[in-house]
RNA sequence: GCCCUCGUAGUUCAAUGGAUAGAACAGAGCUCUUCUAAGGCUUUGAUGUAGGUUCGAUUCCUACCGAGGGCACCA
């Protein structure tokens, strides 16, 4: 129906019926955030009321009196108030039709066509063999599916992207820390292993910066890696990189995501040195042994980086080319967006730049996602000297702190196994993204994990209640209770909002935008549940009702669904 | 030093240049002989500082203060 469309259309109309001058920006047409005020709201008349030097409020009545004249149904009333506001009221109707609309549509239910027929390809988590997963990646991976799913609901073709450092210096630490101290125990689990190498990193790196003669010989270990010739490296190598892959591929399941493709610097290294070397005295140049490119020749707000070492080695920069071109000839997309933290900004834009001066036409295409950073309250993390929290460990305190609350109740034990995992990575996923991505996010698992109030599990219990009526409905014979009340809930008045709060996190890249909106949706719900008796003989509303919740019930799992969070039966 | 983010109740976060700055947690007080109390209802409390642009600024601009990040061979 889009009625914020017809609304804009209409006004642009009467404003030009008017005689007022057209081309002024700025007109908008808002929800006002108290209801009293309308369901939409324009400034036209405040805006135009400067132009021609009148006074607002009289323009506004003026351009009141014009828009009543073909006022479409689904509008009931129209005032002026404030400064000169023009507020519109929907009319019962309209909220009737919407419910009808939300039934019919499902689990397309929220979706609009601004990429029908784009290929958009999504780059997140980005975890490196070697060494551990943590709560960085945890963060990368939860905004990143996040807009992956947001992006298919604008209508894209989605392609989910993981980008995994398999060589590099990290990788000749962890083999060093590895022929150093040994290979863990084979009974252990590929968690337990993939930990076991993370810590071997963490010494190896540690080593690495105190010890002259272990640098030697774990910058020796790196070229071998590189070089590929010696058997007992490559063995550790190709274990170690299938062990820390594995445990990847477990927390992504329990996660919920389902990557397309997957790059490996080891693939795209060589491309990326290739092509490098190729624009040598073109776009890059040489200066002390490395080959470097001065950012800041084209814009003075990029410096200068190395793409390859003095020791001829390709740096994350010219992997980063071989990645981006890489992507472009297998998927050619018609957007690559790239997530990761506000560390990589700046390096981000000086790369592009270089790979805009030899693919314009790739340059414009990609776009760059940042999200604040996961820290501790001690300081930056920092894998290379091991005081990270994991995500297998976060992961596990917060199913605990769940499955305590369900271990009395009357589920058994695989539900409640169930429960806690379901909503466990909810309460995870939920922390992360209910706030825009600028900020940091310094982790205090007390205070950063909420399970009640503005959280992941009271978007989930407030869904798990309304399903719980719908089922407890089909006792009752509500069959002929079809009337419908006159006066409009909050609910109702939120819940045709929802294709435009999709449509605005797809424009701004913003999950958040879903997450307020969901909680809002919640809140009023339960205001709702708690005032009205349903499933009663004597509800002569319940038709309504039932409509009301199914309708209330599909939008909220379909809301979760963009936040990457499931929707459990029970809880 | 230069550049990029970010500064909002005691705390964690919202607020496409708009109306009385919203929530949650914590604090005070109600609320399950009624559909899931992980809930609902009432209540206390905030825009870093100083200017500027604007009918209107938490939002835009400038300076400062504070936090984080980047600035040549890590990723």
């Amino acid at each position: 129906m889009e009625i914020n469309k017809e609304i804009k259309k209409l006004i642009f109309e009467t404003i030009k019926e008017l005689g007022v001058a057209s081309g002024v920006g700025g007109i908008e047409l808002e929800h006002p955030s108290d209801f009293n005020n309308g369901d939409y709201s324009t400034n036209v008349a405040m805006v135009f009321a400067k132009v021609l030097k009148t006074n607002p409020k009289e323009l506004a009545e003026k351009i009141k009196t014009e828009l009543e004249k073909n006022l479409p149904k689904e509008i009931s009333k129209v005032e002026v108030a404030g400064f000169g506001f023009i507020n519109f009221y929907l009319s019962k109707d309209f909220f009737i039709e919407n419910t009808k609309e939300i039934l019919e549509a499902k689990e397309n239910w929220g979706k609009n066509e601004i990429l029908k027929s784009k290929k958009v390809m999504v780059e997140y988590t980005q975890p490196n063999p070697f060494k551990p997963f943590h709560i960085g990646h945890l963060m990368s991976n939860s905004i990143g599916e996040s807009i992956s799913r947001i992006v298919e609901f604008s209508g894209a073709n989605t392609v989910r992207a993981n980008y995994q450092g398999d060589v590099g210096p990290h990788v000749a630490k962890a083999i060093y820390g590895l022929m150093k101290f040994g290979m863990p125990d084979e009974i252990k689990s590929v968690a337990e292993k993939a930990q076991y190498i993370g810590e071997c990193y963490s010494k190896g790196s540690n080593l690495y910066d105190v010890d002259e003669n272990v640098k030697k010989e774990i910058d020796e270990i790196n070229k071998k890696i590189y070089a590929h010739d010696d058997e007992k490296i490559n063995e550790i190598y190709a274990w170690g990189r299938k062990i820390t892959l594995e445990a990847f591929e477990e927390i992504y399941k329990l996660l919920g995501t389902k990557f397309d493709n997957y790059y490996f610097e080891s693939e795209v290294a060589v491309k990326g040195e290739k092509i490098v070397r190729e624009n040598v005295s073109k776009i890059f140049e040489e200066s002390d042994g490395a080959i470097i490119f001065h950012g800041e020749n084209y814009d003075k707000k990029l410096h200068t980086r190395v793409f390859i070492n003095s020791q001829g080695l390709p740096t994350y920069e010219t992997k980063e080319v071989g990645l981006t071109i890489t992507k472009f000839e297998n998927e050619n997309p018609d957007i690559s967006i790239v997530t990761t933290a506000i560390e990589q900004a700046e390096y981000m834009k000086v790369v592009q730049k270089a790979i805009g001066l030899m693919h314009e036409d790739m340059e414009k295409r990609m776009k760059h996602v940042t999200h604040g950073m996961m820290r501790l309250a001690t300081g930056k993390m920092s894998s290379r000297k091991g005081n990270v929290v994991t995500g297998e460990s976060l992961l596990q305190d917060s199913m605990d702190v769940i499955f305590e609350k369900v271990k009395d109740r009357e589920f058994n034990n695989e539900e409640k196994k169930e429960i806690s995992k379901i909503v466990g990575v909810s309460a995870l996923k939920y922390s992360i993204l209910k706030s825009s991505l600028g900020s940091d996010i310094i982790y205090d698992f007390d205070k950063s994990i909420s399970f009640e109030g503005d959280s992941g599990p009271y978007l989930q219990y407030t869904a798990v209640r309304a399903i719980s009526v719908l089922e407890k409905a089909k006792e009752f014979n509500l069959e002929n209770k079809k009337e419908i009340p006159e006066n409009i809930t909050d609910l109702e008045k939120l819940l045709y909002q929802f294709p435009e709060v999709v449509e605005r996190s797809y424009l701004l890249l913003e999950p958040h935008h879903i997450a307020t909106y969901l909680t809002e949706l919640a809140s009023a719900f339960n205001s709702f549940y708690g005032n009205t008796k349903i499933l009663q003989e004597e509800n002569k509303f319940a038709g309504f009702h039932l409509d009301l919740i199914k309708s209330f019930y599909q939008t909220m799992e379909n809301g979760l669904w963009l936040l990457g969070i499931q929707t459990p039966e029970r809880m």
